[in-house]
DNA sequence: GAGTGGTCTAGACCACGAG
DNA sequence: TCGTGGTCTAGACCACTCA
């Protein structure tokens, strides 16, 4: 039989884990600093930073150049289902940034207008608390939004929303707050209304510690023939 | 103005990227030790090695402990929609292996049985070529197999995936070959029939670098009121 | 300036793959 | 057995935060 040796990194990274999970650990709690742990736990700096690695990704800490590690406080685990989050869950807040530019390249395309077609960007941030859970970036013709000020009242008849996982960029990774190995669900979700014409075009940004999406088929009507 | 200084890593990985890319390293092709990379970009090995695992999540290169680093054979992109990926596409074919077991704790509330019916697990694994590409768990009430011997007939007509974003556990990184921090995927499917009867639940892994899930939203119809 | 985390070095030693 | 990648050491030096 092979006993396989667990790495050092990892024994240490359990530990840990259980010393958080069990609670022996408190959220907001500033870990001890990583000199003194390697030294505890009689390991080199470097495979101890590697079990602190394992436990960021974990969502399980934070760790903030020149002050120290955190116990990291658990977000709410969201939902994401027909273009909101939770519908509108009382602890989230969202900040918005408004920022005027022109279509241009896949942006364009997604819209389905022409290249320089005057756009509103609205990035959003949403909170939990202080903490930043999730982001949007979400695109809207000019004209939509002048002509119909309460654009938002457009309900959408069709859209898709192509969902993959991937790594964040280090951008995002600064805004949420969260590691570069931390997987992140992007969304890039299209509506438009009857007549077809786009409405928005959104990128979002959703944690995958943090938020699921869910999409729900009625197959209750027949298939449409187009 | 502060000019920020690259990390070696990060240059050396820039810089293999572009030959890769370029074609100037072409698929398939085995990269040089890393004792003789890491002499000729003058560095250690562990910041060489940095690099190497930067390229790997990227999934340009694969590493195969006591042979050597390759440059990876890109795999198509394909679009989960509907259940499928891609409409059957030709270059994929799949493996299945199938299980007998019984239902407990979260599969049995997955599927509305109660803990301990008879279940099959299929075990699917999508390769492209001879590359494993994604994989697929699907449970099925057991009698509803053996009343029904051809119950993929069964047209679902409800449903619902959720979908989320995580890293692979290391068993899932190990069968996809692909390394533990590449994003995956994660979605779980549960399909019934116009009676409310599960007709399966499925947990679906499809990495990050090669596929999209796309779910479209047919709003033709005025809502359900349930 | 004191304390902290981030990057890097120049090795050692083990585990794996193939001849 | 040889060449390879995987883990780890015991430091050095820099960058950041805060008093």
């Amino acid at each position: 039989m092979v006993t396989t040796v667990p790495f050092r990194r990892d024994t240490i990274a359990s530990d840990l884990r259980t010393q958080i999970t069990t609670g022996h650990l408190k959220p907001g709690e500033r870990l001890p600093s990583e000199l003194k742990l390697a030294a505890h736990y009689k390991v080199s700096t470097p495979t101890l930073r590697n079990a602190l690695a394992l436990l960021q990704t974990e969502g399980l800490i934070e760790k903030h150049h020149g002050k120290s590690n955190y116990i990291r406080r658990p977000l709410r685990r969201l939902t994401y289902t027909g273009g909101i989050l939770t519908p509108t869950h009382p602890a989230l807040h969202v900040t918005v940034r408004t920022t005027q530019l022109q279509a241009h390249g896949p942006l364009a395309i997604l819209l389905k207008v022409p290249p320089g077609t005057p756009l509103t960007e609205f990035l959003q941030i949403v909170h939990e608390g202080e903490f930043p859970h999730s982001l949007a970036r979400i695109y809207v013709p000019r004209d939509l939004i002048s002509t119909e000020p309460r654009w938002c009242d457009h309900r959408p008849a069709e859209g898709w929303d192509k969902v993959t996982a991937r790594l964040p960029t280090p951008e995002e990774s600064s805004t949420l707050r969260i590691p570069l190995t931390l997987a992140v669900l992007a969304i890039t979700r299209v509506s438009s209304d009857e007549t077809g014409r786009v409405i928005e075009a959104a990128h979002l940004v959703l944690p995958g510690d943090r938020t699921d999406a869910l999409f729900t088929i009625n197959d209750t009507t027949e298939e449409e023939s187009t």
